[in-house]
DNA sequence: TAATTCGCTAGACCGA
DNA sequence: TCGGTCTAGCGAA
């Protein structure tokens, strides 16, 4: 027997012999083989009485399955695991058919079953730990011929091509492959090929994938690890030669490039911007139509239902589909941008400005053949391709890591949702711990979870007006710590000890236990402990190396995401560890710690301004920062260990303003630190659905009356806007409001002028849907006709076709008349220049 | 198959 | 035409 090491890309599995069996895609040096784990069969848990074990084995065991093929279970074997006081029994199958028949049958024979719908391959990666996008050690047995058809590792997916359904993909791997045991993970480093590539296609008058020709291909590679192979390629065909294309001979010649270049054996990731939507979905439905074949790695791409998207999975290789990573970063909030379109990324990513050819211009680049616009068409193309590649190159080190740490693939880890990642975890480690997974929630469980929600944070009302030296102070990472802390967890949740429930309550009732750890409040633990050293490490190779390690900073990063989900993920009513208690039980001690802090505060001599969920924010008036110090220090001594108050930082000045309603605005604020930067927080100048005139006179006031501390000016700068506004001047990119459309457009009880717009666009001719950006602008229009009325898309509207009305009434006026209010201004002060004050008028 | 709740504001909608 | 209520979207934490 001999050991050998290498980088683990997928698992899945093939039926071989009437068998299933786990197969993995390893590699390593840029040389790729499936290996074949036989020891590994498909299982379920079933609950039997303590006194039933052996009648229910022997039941289980007589049983014949199946409708057609009759089968048996494989083995049922009796576990420690416990589940209510019974106890638990494994039984595995043969194939994963044969489970996913059995388990029907047996909750209708009445048996109680548990972790019944863990994907086989997904099953197998959890329970030995294995950690895909780092390597693995495993015994080789010797070498076995397959003759296997390949089965997908979730039962539910289909493939289709433009929306028709196919048959199951019935191709398979023939030939040998190694058998192994004994796997277990392994440190090395991250390496391999990846190729990114993207197509441009010819618009009809309809777009469907696969409706027109492929006009044009880039492929970019690069080695994710150390080395750098740079290879980049452009490639059409029927057009003119210009430098940096190549030309082939016909449609069916791209393909056989794709083919080609797809199918580099050196290959472990493939890299595109939305080819999960589109470009694999694209070229297999043109290799059809042109009778040719499209595989990678020997199987056709398959394209899932993954959510409420697609997602395209190759065998073996890794399909990275970067537009699903910066999905992720949006969700997460590691970036923020109103559209994910890859030239806004590039910018916004990299701050690199990338040119858009829009598909019209694609089409005629192409046709024509003109030299200019076809550079600029390869030009594009192949950026389409580099940045697709530079974001995977960026942002990988961070999947890698969550890859580590819940035992996914990267195709999955790339699109997975945080709640997903959690439970990953939590599967994994409940393994480790011989703790049976609850089961996923039935429908009704979860509208009955969804129906009834659990009580969230304290926001203390400000004080309206503008304030002079502020420190806010705020708790490190609240809610996590609050777990650990509390040693909150669905299993140590009311236990039995009296002195738990004396020591250790929450201001909710529920109580925690103190003697042993749960599974939350443990894995959190040490998931902040290493977060701690990580990051302390990435700081001082900084200082003292100069080094910035993104290896480093993507663990720690990965550790955050996974952190600052859990409390979401005990509230998700779909989670199969759903705690209502805990959950709130977490935000009970959070409005108790932020709310005694507050007294504490208030205690000690300042006035608290505000406060939001983990933050205070107080006025040090005659206090020094030395005084602040002194008294987190003095909080942070009667906390419990594992928490901790920190200061997040002193402003020179601040702004709350009052609402419409009367009484102080929360969650909108500005402050103005000692450096003179300012962070605007919830008004009008963050938000996307506010036009860019009103959004940046608001800074522009804020700016004026934080910085300059004058009014005046900034009254003066606001009558300068309205003048433009009134006579027409004002750019129709300054007056676009964005917003998104959430439902389909049939779905809309109330009609608002974004939805009017996308009404009136789509009639004439314009397809949009869920997920599409609206960009509109509230045009001049009829007398007395509704702002829906008034309301068309950008695209449609002429520069100087708006409605100078409405811009000023309700987006300019808005946006400032509540911050010069604290200053005393009154709208008739602002629209005519009344009131000469300066700061003497507040301070 | 989607992490949570709190909060603000706009504009449609609806009945008096 | 007015004012209250409801729908919708987005941001803070």
């Amino acid at each position: 027997m001999a050991k050998e090491k290498a980088l683990l890309l997928d698992a899945t599995y093939f039926d071989t012999n009437g068998e299933s069996r786990i197969s993995l895609f390893v590699g390593k040096e840029n040389e790729y083989q499936w290996i074949c784990d036989k020891t590994f069969r498909p299982y379920l848990y079933v609950l039997t009485g303590k006194e039933e074990i052996q009648k229910t084995t022997t039941e289980l065991k007589n049983f014949t399955f199946g409708d057609f093929e009759k089968f048996n279970v494989l083995s049922v074997t009796e576990t420690k695991m416990q589940v209510n006081g019974k106890i638990a029994l494994k039984v595995e199958f043969k194939r994963v058919t044969h489970l996913v028949q059995a388990r029907k049958l047996l909750s209708e024979l009445g048996f109680e079953k548990y972790e019944y719908d863990v994907p086989y391959s997904k099953r197998y990666l959890l329970d030995k730990r294995l950690q895909p996008g780092n390597w693995v050690e495993f015994d080789v047995l010797g070498e076995e011929e397959i003759k296997g058809e390949v089965i997908e590792t979730t039962s539910k997916e289909k493939t289709f091509t433009s929306g028709e359904e196919e048959e199951e993909n019935a191709a398979g791997i023939v030939g040998k492959t190694k058998l192994i045991q004994n796997i277990t993970p392994l440190d090395g480093e991250f390496e391999g090929r990846a190729i990114a590539f993207d197509l441009e296609t010819k618009v009809g008058k309809k777009f469907a994938i696969g409706a027109e020709p492929i006009l044009m291909v880039s492929f970019v590679a690069d080695d994710l690890g150390q080395k750098h192979t740079k290879y980049e390629k452009v490639i059409s065909y029927n057009t003119t030669k210009v430098p940096g294309l190549e030309l082939v001979d016909s449609e069916k010649e791209i393909i056989d490039e794709i083919n080609t270049e797809l199918n580099n054996p050196k290959n472990g990731y493939i890299v595109t911007y939305n080819g999960d939507n589109f470009d694999f979905a694209y070229t297999k439905d043109r290799a059809r139509k042109l009778k040719v074949d499209f595989k990678v790695n020997g199987f056709e791409p398959k394209i899932v239902r993954k959510g409420m998207d697609n997602a395209t999975r190759l065998q073996g290789i890794q399909h990275i589909d970067s537009f699903q990573i910066i999905k992720f970063l949006q969700r997460t909030g590691a970036i923020n941008a109103v559209k994910l379109d890859i030239e806004s990324v590039s910018e916004k990513v990299f701050g690199v400005y990338k040119e858009k050819v829009f598909p019209k211009e694609i089409t005629e680049a192409w046709e024509s053949g003109d030299k200019k616009q076809l550079e600029r068409l390869v030009d594009y193309n192949l950026k389409d391709s580099q940045t697709a590649l530079r974001i995977a190159k960026e942002f990988l080190p961070l999947f890698v890591e969550i890859s580590k740490l819940t035992s996914q693939t990267l195709y999955e880890t790339t699109r997975n949702s945080t709640s997903q990642m959690v439970e990953d975890l939590l599967m994994k480690e409940a393994h480790l711990r011989e703790i049976i997974a609850p089961n996923k929630p039935k429908e009704n469980q979860v509208q009955e979870r969804t129906a009834n929600p659990i009580k969230g944070a304290f926001v203390k009302e400000p004080i309206a007006g503008l304030h002079e030296a502020i420190a806010v102070l705020d708790f490190a990472s609240l809610y996590p710590s609050i777990i650990i802390s509390h040693n909150i967890s669905p299993d140590t949740l009311n236990c039995s000890h009296p002195e738990c429930k004396e020591k250790n309550s929450s201001p909710d009732g529920t109580w925690f236990c103190t003697k042993e750890k749960g599974l939350f409040s443990e894995i959190l633990g040490r998931l902040i402990k290493q977060r701690l050293i990580l990051k302390k490490e990435y700081k001082r190779k900084k200082k003292e190396e100069g080094i910035d390690d993104k290896i480093l900073f993507a663990k720690q990063w990965a550790l955050k995401i996974i952190l600052n989900s859990a409390y979401g993920y005990l509230g998700y009513p779909r989670a199969r560890w759903y705690s209502r208690e805990c959950a709130s039980a977490i935000t009970a001690f959070a409005r108790g710690y932020i709310q005694e802090t507050i007294a504490k505060a208030e205690n000690s001599g300042f006035k608290v301004l505000y406060g939001d969920t983990d933050s205070n924010f107080l006025q040090m008036g005659n206090k020094t920062k030395k005084d602040v110090e002194d008294f987190t220090e003095k909080v942070n001594k009667e906390l419990p260990e594992g928490m901790e108050l920190e200061i997040d930082g002193f402003y020179k000045r601040g702004i709350f303003v009052t609402k419409k309603e009367g009484g102080a605005a929360k969650k909108r604020y500005a402050l103005m630190d000692e450096k003179g930067n300012l962070k605007i927080v919830g008004f009008e100048y963050v938000r996307r659905d506010w036009c860019l005139l009103a959004r940046e006179t608001q800074k522009k006031v804020i700016e004026l009356v934080l910085k300059e501390g004058n009014p005046t000016e900034a009254a003066k700068f606001v009558q300068g806007v309205i003048k433009e506004l009134k006579e027409g001047k004002v750019a129709k990119k300054d007056l676009v409001i964005m917003t998104l459309l959430q439902r389909d457009i049939k779905d809309y009880d109330s009609i608002g002028p974004h939805v009017a717009a996308a009404e009136k666009a789509i009639k004439r001719g314009k397809e949009l849907g869920v997920g599409s950006m609206l960009s509109f602008i509230v045009t001049k229009g009829k007398e007395k006709a509704s702002i829906s009325d008034k309301a068309e898309l950008e695209e449609y509207v002429e520069e100087g076709n708006y409605d100078a009305e409405y811009y000023l009434e309700n987006q300019v006026l808005p946006a400032v008349i509540k911050i010069m209010a604290e200053l005393g201004y009154s709208r008739e002060d602002l629209l005519h220049g009344g009131k000469q004050t300066g700061l003497s008028a507040w301070s």
